[in-house]
DNA sequence: GCGTGACATTTTTTT
DNA sequence: AATGTCACGC
């Protein structure tokens, strides 16, 4: 029925004409800037199901790409929901999981063995810990961390060690260990992120068979996010077009905020100049958010040297104004949150339609405290992920030694945990031995003696016990026989832990439900149903799923909501150097100099423009970071938001002569609201005798004054002296 | 070899 | 504050 003109017409019925200029656009690339809130999502999956209705092309020629997870799954959803065909043939994923696809297909031709595995960040840093270990590279001279940077970031812009450009000879041994990291990692046989791409990049470079089959197959390319594409990915792009391929790119540029790991804006110019020829449609029309919120996104954006250019606008009304909220400290910042959630609750908005967002992880900590005192429901996105938890990983290296022996980095990590008597001494000796022969770990250890060859028994025996079993029962079996499940019942506070590994249990059982029918219906050749479940857990960092149902607030970072928007939202923690964050600032390493301040404005825009009806702002005075306190200023971004959309709430009514003092700083009409002293105000003292106040600093019980005694000035702590108005 | 505790270090965002 | 690293003692 959809498939009938009527069904084109209903389809495109509810679109406005930019909207519907972009669905039906011809055979042609295009450039869609699509502003917050725009329709994006729709116009992208509209636009599949429009091409495929109208007979334009099969699904098996649509590459659709996303760079989240969660993207990719709703437009799968939206696209399954609109096309009562099957949509398997299609190619949707993110770019990681599509050139995982293409790697595991293509494996041999790649240079890969079959089974490789994929490296996460944090496996990464440890093999390449390791390597400088072997290399007797100075860790202090380079650092772990800034050598992962600089691999990574070679590999984001195409380049291998050789291509590294060096100069001076820092940078030269850093080519050299990103040379020798390369090297370990195909002996190995493990991929990191970035390598995902570059290796599937230069298989079809090189590889002309294959670069034309996939360019014959894919017709329509479709890419959501396009801003956030790195100069890899986006020569990755165009190496899958070819010559006859259609682009179909949406993007923001005023939403570029991961510009930090090579994300490049000038992508978008690029693709205008060489792909759209002009071809630019502009959704402008904002259906989320009322007036005011968008005025305030507008103003801030503004600011923004560098920019395509695009205002939003909207139908609805200017809406409520934003809410401005200073609070003392990171503790009475909470505490509003808590009063006001529970307030719009009450109101009827639902908690998990309310977002609290920060700019850093760590700031979660005091509000999760708050809400967790006043028992409100809620959920923290990001953080720890599921897959990343220690105990899982210990797991999954068992399971990755089981089909993949060559990995040493799933080695080290398990020969000794739980503990066997295997210490460093013996795995130096052993690394030695493995060197020497030019073998694996692994290798080395099955024709070694005592312990070292009892743990290669054990796994052995592992993998025979669980040769047969599906891929859940093995994942338990594993559980059992490696001793973990032991290890973590003996630790009192293994409970938590015990918990997790059960869930990977669940985990993959619901991974074989899920796969089961896409891999027999594939074409391809398939890995095996563990090789898929472990790129599985290295793609998917593992969105816990889990409570769902449950109504309850939703805590994340201004990163982690993008994409996503509510009813009402909270930006919190709105401070000089917490947002913008100061690194932001302060790094000049791009091409011009505001780029990092602006990055953060567009992360600020990002924040502001999730809010439907509601929105507030807070900061506080003081705040606890890094083990202190810390006194910030209110962020530059609250100046930057024009007045008359805005707000200001205070607990307390401020006292009528701070107000109408001229101009007062902020520190000092705070003073008066918070202890009932201000500059100036006269004040005894049992001691001293009377007294003015000249200045004053702190807040709360921290809070000191400085008085000007007959005998001289003092500073006192008002939680001790004993001052009373004069 | 292993566990403990002192000490230092580190604080952005993440596919 | 929280985590990782290191040195020490068993």
């Amino acid at each position: 029925m959809s498939s009938s003109p009527d069904g084109h017409q209903r389809l495109l019925d509810s679109l406005n004409p930019e909207q519907r200029a972009a669905v039906t656009l011809p055979h042609e690339s295009a450039l869609i800037l699509a502003g917050a809130g725009s329709g994006k999502t729709r116009v992208l999956t509209t636009r599949i199901v429009w091409l495929v209705q109208t007979g334009q092309v099969s699904p098996h020629g649509i590459l659709a790409v996303t760079f989240t997870n969660k993207a990719a799954k709703e437009m799968l959803t939206r696209i399954s929901a609109m096309l009562p065909i099957n949509t398997r043939g299609m190619w949707v994923g993110t770019f990681h999981g599509l050139a995982n696809r293409l790697l595991r297909t293509h494996w041999r031709e790649a240079g890969l063995p079959q089974s490789f595995q994929i490296l996460d960040a944090s496996d990464q840093l440890s093999a390449i810990k390791r390597l400088m270990k072997a290399m007797n590279v100075d860790t202090e001279k380079y650092e772990p961390k800034k050598v992962q940077w600089f691999i990574n970031g070679h590999k984001e812009a195409g380049r291998r060690a050789r291509d590294a450009e060096a100069y001076d000879e820092y940078s030269m041994r850093l080519a050299e260990i990103y040379e020798a990291y390369d090297a370990q990692c195909q002996r190995e046989g493990v991929a990191d992120f970035p390598e995902l791409l570059l290796r599937s990049y230069e298989l079809l470079y090189r590889n002309e068979p294959l670069r034309q089959h996939y360019q014959d197959r894919f017709r329509h390319i479709l890419v959501d996010e396009f801003q956030d594409t790195n100069t890899l990915q986006y020569r990755w792009l165009k190496l899958f077009a070819g010559a006859h391929s259609v682009i179909f790119a949406v993007g923001d540029d005023d939403q570029s905020i991961y510009a930090f790991r090579g994300a490049d804006t000038a992508n978008m110019a690029a693709f205008e100049r060489e792909f759209a020829h002009g071809n630019v449609i502009k959704l402008e029309q904002n259906y989320r958010s009322h007036g005011n919120i968008l005025t305030a996104a507008n103003t801030l954006i503004a600011q923004n040297a560098h920019r395509l250019g695009k205002n939003l606008w909207t139908a609805a009304g200017e809406g409520e104004p934003i809410r401005v909220f200073e609070a003392y400290s990171d503790q009475d910042e909470a505490s509003f949150v808590v009063d006001e959630v529970r307030n719009l609750n009450r109101e009827g908005i639902a908690y998990a339609d309310m977002a609290l967002l920060y700019r850093s992880n760590a700031q979660s900590r005091v509000l999760e405290h708050a809400l967790f005192s006043a028992g409100v429901a809620y959920r923290v996105y990001g953080g720890l992920r599921f897959f990343e938890r220690q105990e899982v990983k210990h797991a999954l290296a068992y399971l990755r030694l089981l089909t993949h022996p060559e990995d040493d980095g799933a080695f080290l990590r398990v020969v000794n945990f739980p503990t066997r008597g295997i210490g460093a001494r013996t795995l130096e000796q052993l690394s030695e031995t493995a060197a020497r022969a030019g073998t694996s770990l692994w290798q080395a250890a099955c024709t070694s003696g005592g312990k070292v060859a009892a743990f290669a028994r054990l796994i052995e025996d592992i993998k025979r016990a669980t040769a047969d079993l599906p891929l859940p029962e093995a994942i338990g079996h594993v559980v059992e026989a490696s001793g973990l499940a032991d290890y973590y019942r003996a630790d009192k506070d293994g409970a938590d832990r015990l918990e997790n590994l059960n869930e990977l249990v669940n985990a993959a059982a619901l991974f074989a439900e899920e796969s089961a029918a896409e891999a027999s219906a594939s074409d391809e050749p398939a890995p095996s149903e563990l090789d898929r479940f472990l790129a599985h857990a290295a793609l998917e960092a593992g969105e816990h799923q889990a409570e769902a149902g449950r109504d309850a607030l939703q805590l994340m970072t201004v990163h982690a909501a993008k994409g996503l928007e509510f009813e009402a939202v909270f930006i919190t923690g709105l401070e000089e150097s917490l947002f913008p964050h100061e690194q932001s600032t302060l790094q000049g390493s791009g091409t011009h100099a505001d780029e990092g301040l602006e990055e953060e404005r567009r992360l600020m825009y990002v924040a502001i423009t999730r809010a439907r009806r509601r929105l507030y702002l807070s900061h506080a005075q003081s705040r606890m970071l890094h083990g202190q306190v810390r006194y910030g200023i209110a962020s530059r971004f609250l100046s930057e938001l024009p007045e008359q959309v805005l707000l200001h709430l205070n607990r307390r009514a401020t006292p009528a002569h701070v107000r109408e003092a001229p101009a007062p700083s902020p520190r000092a009409a705070r003073a008066g609201e918070d202890t009932g002293y201000r500059v100036g105000q006269s004040v005894a003292h049992a001691r001293f005798g009377t007294g003015i106040i000249i200045d004053f600093e702190g807040r709360g019980p921290d809070a000191r004054v400085q008085v000007k005694f007959r005998d001289g000035t003092k500073w006192l702590a008002l939680a001790y002296a004993k001052l009373s108005p004069a």
